[in-house]
Parts: structure tokens; C-alpha cells; sequence
DNA sequence: ACTACCTTGGACGTGTCGTCCAGTCGCGAC
DNA sequence: GTCGCGACTGGACGACACGTCCAAGGTAGT
């Protein structure tokens, strides 16, 4: 993510930083063109002119919100994926982490995707979710095809299936609730050639 | 889908109906947003009085685009899910059919995603994937259950899983290009306890 | 006290939206 | 042929949100 996008034009002060958090709340329930600058203003209680002293345009204070969830994100899969196991194993816990984040943030996560094809325009949002995302999907997958734990012929191919298979299934839980992570990392297999492991 | 929305408020002259398509090309360059009716009007060559005359808003025009292609992938996966075979076959067809259909619409199915949030939120348009997509999948699920050649535990969630995981494969496609759809039927499995039958 | 930057209210110009309406055209009825 | 009616369209309009600008008031360091 180029800082230069992604950070506000200044350095942002302490209780700003804290109050921004709170248009989160306002692009989740309107989304990006409905909110207007004057909604920001009012559920922060910073004053328009102040939100433009930091921010260029609204688009800079979604995209400064969702690189901070983006960071949050990395840095929790970051560190499911650094614990110790096979590649197979810390796929699903990947996975699960994936889940439990959605459904920590829920509203944020949405709308990262929501907007994700405009802000992406403004800043590499796209990037970030690689780097946050798929690229700790596809080491997974590497080391499980390196300690026999996977078997993997397309590295790339197979972290976008995982990615997705992951990304709709906690859109569900968003949309209806439930768990039912377990189908992830078991599989659909012939009843025969079962390989258990779940989650 | 409600067909109050989905549809423009008058019957849509046939010769209004061929040229309205040419938005297709402008929403998907610039967004629902960035795009101005003024573009839609001289893109289609509709003057922006009868735009309004038949629509309500360029939500609406995108929304009866993109219900269009909605209503042509429903008719192309329901012909594949007719075909004979098993579950697991069917299954297979569904998902290389779903990523010819992404192929061939790259620009409108990306934009029935990208703008899905907002447009949405006026047309049922989740309800459209889901009887286009998601619901044939489940069928072949449970028919692949049926019939043996499946074992399927959550026909729910495992048809989000195969929905997101051709989708985000699809959408991977339309970025990089590349065919490797075998991994999805394939699947992720040790190595031992490989269960071929690929695509 | 002076300087520099932060902060804010309010006015402003611009662009797009959606509405409105009056006028034109084509066509079937009489 | 001309009347009536609905389809169609150009152009003007008011409303609204954006982003800019500035001047006044604060605050902090020197």
C-alpha cells in the first residue's frame, strides 16, 4: 500500500484518529456515494473543514479506515499463519482466523469489498488484500506441498480457490449466521476416499 | 428478482432495447458513479429526456443490464445442470460453464459484483445470483449426494464454498488470464489419498 | 509579544442530478 | 385531412453535495 494514498495528507492527531473511527459506522450503513461529508462531520464531531484540512476527499477517510482494518488483518493472519504445524494445518488455521476476523468486523469487511472497485481506483487496496490475504494462503500451501501435508499443482490457482471459498463463506455468516467452517478444509469428497481433518 | 425494479417503468421499445446495451460498455469503464447520464445518453445516442423517460435513474439502467446478463446466466447453468450425468459431474460443468459465462462478460460480471452493493440495494439482485448460481449448485451438491459420487455434509455452505472458489477464480482470470480451473474439482488433498477426476 | 500552525464557520463556484414543460412527430380514428 | 393521443425530445430549472477559500480565533513554542 503506497503510504502517500493511504495515510491522510497530515499527520493526524491523537483524538482525531480516534474519533475518525467513528465514520466507519456511517460508510457501513450508507456505503460509499450515500455518505456525505457533512454524515462524517456529524458522527465524528469533526467539522467539515477540519476533515478536509486532513483528508482530501471522502474516498481518502474510507480508504485511511479500511487500510487500518487491512493492517489489523495482516497482522492477525500474520501471526496465525507463524505458528508451527504443517502447511495443511496452518491453512485452516488461516482459514479460521479469516472467518473469526469477518465476523469481528463485519460492517468494515463489507464495505472493503463493497467499494473495493473504486477506492482500489484511489489507492492499492487490491495489493493489500494480497498481502494481507492470498500471500499467506499461498506460503500455506507451499509448505503443505513441501511436508506432503497438501497436494498442490497450481499454487496461485489454488489460493484464489481457497480465498474465495473462504471470502463467500463468511459473507454468509454476515448475511445469515452459522458455522459451518468445517466444509473448508474437509472437503467434497467421494464418501469413499474420505481424508478427514477439519478445521 | 422483482420485476417493478428490474425492469424499466415503461415497456422498452425494441430499438431502445438494442441500444441501451451500449451503456453495458460505459458503466463498466467508469462505475456506477463516475458514470454520468449525460455518457449513458450519448454512448446509447438516447437524448437524457427519454433516459428518464424509461428510467427512473441510472441505478436502473444499470439494474436492467445487469439483470439482463443475470437472466442469460441463469438460462447457461440451468442448461448445463440439465445435462445427464452425476452430482459430482454436473458439479464440474456448473463450475467450468460459470467461468466460460465470466469469461465471455468480463466487464458486466465484474461490475454485477462490483456495484452489487449498491445496486442491491434497489433490485434484488443477490436474490438473481442466487437462483442463477448458488441454487443449481446446491441441486448438483445434492444430487451428488444422492447418487454417491459426492459427499456433501452442509449443502449450504459447501455450495458458498464452490461459489466463491469459481468466482474468485474467474475474477482472477479476468485480471491475469491463465486457465486452471482444474483445481477446483480437483481439490487440495494429501497426496496419498488423491481422488482424480479432474474437470 | 511574536510567530507559526491548528481549527473552524461560513460563503462561494461548479457539476450532476432529476423534474418539468412545451413543442414535434407519427399514426390510427373519424 | 385533421383531430387526438401517446411517444419522444431539447432546454431550462431548482436542489444538493462537492471541494475551495478565507478570515477569525486558538494554542504553543520562543
Amino acid at each position: 500500500m503506497s503510504e502517500a494514498f493511504t495515510n491522510p495528507i497530515r499527520p493526524l492527531p491523537q483524538d482525531m484518529a480516534s474519533r475518525i473511527d467513528l465514520a466507519a459506522q456511517v460508510f457501513a450503513d450508507n456505503g460509499l456515494d450515500a455518505t456525505r461529508i457533512d454524515d462524517l462531520a456529524k458522527a465524528t464531531g469533526i467539522p467539515r473543514a477540519t476533515l478536509y484540512y486532513y483528508f482530501p476527499g471522502k474516498e481518502h477517510i474510507l480508504a485511511h479506515l479500511l487500510s487500518l482494518t487491512l493492517r489489523q488483518m495482516t497482522a492477525k493472519l500474520a501471526a496465525a499463519a507463524a505458528e508451527p504445524g504443517t502447511g495443511r494445518e496452518r491453512l485452516a488455521r488461516l482459514a479460521r482466523e479469516h472467518l473469526v476476523f469477518i465476523g469481528a468486523h463485519g460492517p468494515t469487511y463489507r464495505l472493503l469489498f463493497a467499494e473495493l472497485g473504486r477506492a482500489a481506483s484511489l489507492v492499492d487496496i487490491a495489493a493489500g488484500v494480497d498481502l494481507a490475504i492470498v500471500s499467506p494462503i499461498r506460503q500455506a500451501l507451499r509448505d503443505g506441498q513441501d511436508d506432503g501435508s497438501l497436494d498442490v499443482a497450481d499454487m496461485s490457482a489454488a489460493a484464489a480457490v481457497v480465498y474465495g471459498a473462504v471470502l463467500v463463506t463468511g459473507m454468509q455468516h454476515l448475511l445469515v449466521g452459522g458455522d459451518r467452517d468445517q466444509v473448508i478444509m474437509r472437503g467434497i469428497g467421494t464418501p469413499i476416499a474420505r481424508r478427514g481433518r477439519r478445521s
